[in-house]
DNA sequence: CTGAAAGCGCTTACAG
DNA sequence: CTGAAAGCGCTTACAG
């Protein structure tokens, strides 16, 4: 290939190198006709800068890092598209990594990689997010919370969530539920479960250990679940709270299997409300956590962070319960 | 922070630069003892190497590029996990990148950002595809046709596939058909729709313009396209071929919305295999176009043309019918 | 086995 | 407005 350098441009074009970084960096210093004239030259010559050596020597890299643990997921696709879009309108790169620790987003930010990083692990990493907070490396975590000089969290208020619909059944004059708990340590999960709980226990309520049952936010995990504890011959409970849409799913195929019918015999609600909510039959009554919000709002951030111009901190989204077929049972 | 380099290290141990390079990279030549401590020195400072000075003097970055243009799509984020497990096989690591034009890509491996490239664009750069050429940077298309010397493509068999379905739908002695079509640029879209037609025409059969539908591969889309198609009143088609599933299953939302029966009245067969195809009722008639063989081909093969182990070339997975309920209409 | 030195491609004060 | 020079953090022949 023989790779084009600023050197090349600078013999070709009859000026210095520094002449033509500069012309290449828009410094308004460069008299506009050898300006015009570099670029013309760089263009010809197919000239690419090497990004390995701009980066070396200036502070920023104008690339930001989303880590994850996982593409799949149903509303992964649709965070990252979001915080992409954001990305370009501030000047910046997304890149994408899939990786299994914290290490590998303090390796990036460290090895000058990126100049920040959006982190949502479904497995939490203590010790590398303790690292993160140490170094003060900008970060955004989406799925604990922590905060630092420029170090935030924007997390949606998964408790709060989790009281919504307890009081949304409690209401309905419910008093028999069960639930399908998400990914054991993931952050959301544990979070829901515990507002559902508490709100209920407020009332005297508390959730028989058979009626809690292992989702771990799949479908078919959720529907293999659901259908074991049908097997058992327990009576049926009021209403189920599933901690994600693709758990409910998999609970009303198993229920549906059986002939049971929602929301008449049972009702489901769900949380995060996908577009598969609408399709579903019944569709989904669910909590609306407003993740595209959070995809805009975290690279916001993370960009004011980096810049200076704000210090960590940890933003709450509110979900909104969104009312659909599967919880039109009664009252 | 206060970033720590070779230099603090080196200091630190009380030895040359040289040598905690050579003790951190695992030459050889140093002595057991030094090198040992040279690493508990710089396990101590925290040392995280910074990664542009390491590229702008090495050859390689071990890093694989993955561009796309949307990360949606029903089965990208299981494309991108296999090749994530790949590279890590081969120790290479894989980096995302959302982008619209080849460009992005020409720039991150002339940038030496990347050793080598996968692209997976819904809408095709030609242009860009071309300089790829040129330059012969080691690169994967998914997307189309293209060879050189360290350029190959993995393709599907996607004209061969839509002659699969019409030979399908041919020996049951259908002769009318609609066809959903795709993105219509796409390349896959653009080879299934021609390989069903030009099986049809062998048979002397032509498909009606007014029974061609646009899906754009979107399931909303494709709903609404055949609903719109119903309103007119047209006589019906015996059968329906969508050139992917979610296609296929917003056919079949609208056809059942008007109450005709699936496969009784109309079959319909998609393309993909995507998980749902089993959940959705009826469950779809598919072709399984191995999309994780893909994902995993695609990494080994442009390794070992980075290696120059191997030469470009273009590759094509044949699809296999999975036949199920939406086509158990007649014999 | 270890170290001094050159250089990867770029940016950035600084002199002219 | 332009150019000579230093240096970013690392690797890599080469001498010792």
């Amino acid at each position: 290939m023989g790779k084009v350098t600023i050197k090349d441009i600078a013999r070709e074009a009859g000026v210095s190198i520094s002449t033509v970084s500069n012309a290449l960096n828009g410094v308004s210093v460069v008299k506009p006709e050898t300006r015009e004239y570099i670029l013309e030259v760089a263009d010809r010559l197919h000239y690419i800068p090497d990004l390995n050596g701009r980066n070396l020597k200036a502070k920023a890299t104008k690339v930001l890092g989303l880590f994850t643990t996982s593409l799949k997921g149903p509303y992964f696709a649709t965070l990252a598209d979001i915080m992409f879009w954001e990305c370009v309108k501030h000047g910046y790169e997304l890149n994408i990594f899939v990786t299994w620790s914290e290490k590998s987003a303090i390796t990036s930010i460290l090895g000058k990689r990126v100049d920040g990083c959006v982190i949502l692990s479904h497995d939490v990493d203590e010790e590398g997010a303790k690292r993160i907070l140490e170094l003060d490396a900008p970060t955004i975590f989406l799925d604990r919370e922590l905060k630092g000089n420029r170090v935030s969290s924007i997390i949606f208020d998964s408790y709060k969530d989790g009281t919504t619909v307890a009081d949304y059944f409690l209401k309905k004059g419910f008093r028999n539920f069960a639930v399908i708990q998400g990914v054991l340590d993931n952050y959301d999960a544990i979070e829901r479960f515990r507002g559902f709980r508490d709100r209920l226990l407020k009332d005297g309520i508390v959730v028989d250990p058979e009626y809690i049952l292992e989702g771990g936010f799949e479908r078919e995990k959720a529907r293999d679940a659901m259908a074991q504890f049908l097997e058992k011959g327990n009576p049926m409970p009021e209403a189920v709270f599933a901690t994600n849409d693709l758990s409910a799913f998999g609970v009303m195929d198993a229920l549906m299997e059986k002939g049971i019918k929602i929301p008449e015999d049972i009702e489901v609600v769900g949380v995060d409300d996908v577009e598969m909510c609408q399709w579903y039959t019944p569709n989904l009554t669910t909590i609306r956590t407003g993740y595209e919000k959070q995809g805009s709002l975290a690279v916001k951030k993370l960009v004011k962070m980096i810049n200076g111009e704000e210090q960590g901190d940890i933003i709450k989204l509110h979900g909104q319960l969104i009312e659909r077929e599967s919880t039109k049972g009664r009252g």
